[in-house]
DNA sequence: CGCCTATATGCCAATCGAGCTATATTGCTG
DNA sequence: CAGCAATATAGCTCGATTGGCATATAGGCG
């Protein structure tokens, strides 16, 4: 898991997946709708690659990308302990609310 | 909640976090636990403040930190969409392992 | 006030990463 | 095979970031 968040720190990787995540897309696909040139474009495709997050399919000169999840699942289990921090909190958001609300 | 990746992608920061989730502690415990200098966490400190990951209490010369869990709920909120998608791996696993129990 | 403790800040060296242009590679098609 | 389309790789630059050492700041204490 240690380098996920690292790959996950660029905007641009993210936008990525997000895209991927509505459908499998080849790599001209993604260029038309980021701003970024066709070979950056590959070399993040390639680390989303190596760290296991996207996975290929070749289609004559057309590569297909889609989003592989492992990753991101590791990422939520680091989270999980931190889960029922926020819980307590949203917790004790929810009985203010409810207070002011009962007024 | 843009830059939160960024900040968790530094494995010494998410070692300090690691450590505050057990309990709020001063700087100079967390330089005992770590191999690093005080400048180098206090340098951390700053960034995870920062970002809105910690907060400081202060006590004469000491500052106590604990985690301010709000940012994760972000990064817990971004991974949302994806959750189904290896949830969907896990329950096909599931039925993979039944059916060989099955046999 | 002088000194000690605890933490923060300034500055520097080294490394890393993102983006670009130019070029190589791979596969189809006439 | 020539040529086009789609993608990958190489080489480069620039800016950001990490970590360390030295030093500043702030708060007790005698």
């Amino acid at each position: 898991m240690a380098s996920t968040f690292a790959v996950l720190a660029d905007p641009s990787r993210r936008e990525i997946l997000d895209l991927l995540r509505e459908r499998e897309r080849p790599v001209g696909d993604l260029v038309d709708r980021l701003t970024l040139t066709q070979p950056t474009v590959s070399k993040h495709l390639k680390v989303l690659r190596e760290a296991g997050l996207v996975e290929v399919r070749t289609d004559a000169q057309k590569r297909w990308y889609r989003v592989s999840p492992g990753p991101l699942a590791e990422i939520d289990a680091w989270l999980a302990p931190y889960r029922r921090m926020w819980e307590k909190s949203l917790d004790a958001l929810e009985r203010r609310l409810d207070e002011i609300e009962g007024d």
